[in-house]
DNA sequence: CTGTTAGCGCCTTCAC
DNA sequence: GTGAAGGCGCTAACAG
């Protein structure tokens, strides 16, 4: 077997028990028979070098399976080349795009990304900010559904750049991408109405004030523009942790207010209201029409296939590196609002004629 | 607005321009009227220190902000606490409780996680495994479903320790957890005998050779075991890249087939023969009996729900990370195979009575 | 117990 | 063009 570390092992001097790499500048140097800091010049491309002897340094550490360290380059530079990015859970199946997004541009652009889940718990945000310290991450982008105030007080102390994604906040160092929220869910709404529904429901995110909110007010801007009455009855706050659940648990109060349609703040809450309508023999279309908000994969395949707003998670997530990496350029940047698209799929249909004259409950 | 960088700039001499906690070591010793090897032992709570002073110490470092730089730490003790964590794509849904899993136990063990994805590139793998290695990971975990013999070759070259998650595999520095593919089969196949199916398909996956190849083999086994033919019509292997469109291209060799039940290689495969047989007017599981692999959530909300082997994922994220934290420990590990479950849900049921006379197709 | 002295691997003035 | 020297922040002998 062939690898870097028998041949390193041929090269230094002793104690080279198979950890990889440990030649360093100073072996290359040695070997090629230059200083280290020539070596330094050489791998680093300056042009301060002769270029046939640079070239003849980066043959033999090629040979010699030299690989820079990182570590010791930030410990100079100080910079680390990282990024520190929190989420709350991994397994919430609305940021893997996201997260995919930023780790790529990141990887295009020789950085490296430490993934963190803060689970909404502020004694494990804590830790998390305090590893990224430790760590001298250049930047953090935190994919957070709540940021606490506390939070990100806490987060600005880190004198690094951060980015936002889906939670404007104002602050030093504080920057952001979003959704926008409000287009999306006037899309979402105007289309039940294009339907014919008079009596549409909201299910709204008791965890997620700001976009929560947001996705309201378009709620009730589009009733407002079709000129529908705005009633109390048909939004509904459930409050478990789970969004599945929240969904299952809004379909009575949708019922008992007479709503014909749901917007759901989530694809999640959707297909667990979707789940207990079938469950109680409620047809989605037919009787109640639904839409979602994200486009998660699921949507496409639950039956019937859900309609919903898509966010360009990818690209929300490549904006939110690329402003990071802007920032450490030194350039100025604007928060962003990213567009969202109506997705039509088979979760909503007009409402049946029997419900027309129907309106709401009252 | 009291930062920490405010703080530190009251201390320092000059030139701290705000990036946070440029309070090092030497400032705490000046401060504390001590030598900076003082405070370091002081902070790393080392017994060759007067209690009293090393209290007194920690006491100013805590008031200066002071947060340890791990890269220069790692520069001289030659660990860097950090594991790189390679996947194929983020947007797996299978993938997500194990990242957590991972991600729980090194935070808690003071280590850090870098991500990144290969998409199954050579290059981008490649791209990768030089990434960790120029910033000196302890380790690594492969959570990768093709793991090519380039790529393990080059890993190994890390001179690290590397736990692969269900992708077994001998060499150095190589180790692994993964799913007991075998007796999961197993158990979706007997489910579908008990229930009286006579004509099973099973619906593979193309290019995760060695884990298909493990629930193929459960598949005949258990076949065997109920003494009924293996019949090569009833194993179809699509080739597309997306688990659920393969799923539902396999519909019609099943049908062909004479199934009146399948076992697929996963659950978003099973996702997609359950959908398109719903185009098609066939129901689920009436006239197919369908299960899955892995209980990925939408398992558990698609329509009908999905009887299907659970993986007991996220313990297996934790004992991927324990294992590498025993191998930096200095101690010998065995590769662990954890147990699979099966999980009765909606999609699964008697063959019908016409069903039961027709054998297999032929 | 505590201070002094060396580096860890690398970049960067500064002389030559 | 190139080498020597110093230092990034910290740990680890080695003396006292």
């Amino acid at each position: 077997m062939h690898t870097c570390a028998n041949r390193a092992g041929e090269m230094s001097v002793a104690g080279n028990k198979g950890k990889g790499s440990r030649v360093s500048i100073k072996d290359v140097a040695r070997a090629a028979g230059v200083s280290h800091s020539t070596v330094s010049r050489a791998l680093r491309n300056s042009p301060l070098v002769n270029a046939e002897t640079a070239a003849h340094i980066r043959r033999i550490a090629e040979e010699m399976g030299y690989i820079p360290n990182i570590v010791a380059q930030s410990l100079v530079t100080q910079r680390t080349y990282t990024v520190g990015l929190v989420v709350t859970t991994i397994s919430d199946p609305f940021i893997d795009q996201i997260v995919e997004g930023i780790e790529d541009l990141a990887t295009r652009e020789g950085y490296s990304v430490f993934l963190s889940s803060s689970h909404a718990d502020p004694g494990r945000e804590i830790a998390v900010v305090e590893a990224f310290h430790r760590r001298r991450v250049d930047g953090v982008i935190v994919l957070a559904s709540r940021v606490g105030s506390m939070y990100t007080e806490r987060l600005q102390e880190l004198g690094v750049p951060i980015v936002l994604i889906n939670n404007q906040a104002d602050g030093a160092y504080l920057y952001s991408v979003s959704a926008d929220d409000l287009s999306g869910a006037r899309q979402a709404v105007r289309h039940l109405v294009d339907l014919g529904h008079t009596c549409i429901g909201y299910v709204g995110c008791h965890f997620r004030p700001p976009s929560n909110r947001r996705r309201l007010e378009g709620y009730r801007q589009e009733l407002a523009r079709a000129g529908l009455p705005y009633e109390s009855d048909l939004v509904v706050h459930p409050k478990t942790f789970s969004d599945v659940e929240n969904g299952r648990l809004a379909l009575d109060a949708l019922l008992n207010a007479g709503a014909t349609a749901a917007f759901c703040y989530n694809d999640r809450m959707a297909i667990g209201l979707m789940a207990e309508a079938r469950h109680r023999g409620i047809r989605v279309p037919e009787d109640l029409s639904i839409v979602g908000f994200d486009d998660i994969e699921a949507s496409s395949y639950v039956f019937p296939s859900l309609t919903t707003v898509k966010q360009p998670r990818f690209e929300m997530g490549m904006r939110a590196m690329q402003m990071l990496l802007d920032l450490l350029a030194g350039q100025e940047v604007d928060d962003d609002l990213m567009p969202c698209e109506l997705v039509v799929r088979e979760s909503t249909a007009p409402p049946r004629k029997e419900s027309l004259w129907q309106t709401c409950a009252k």
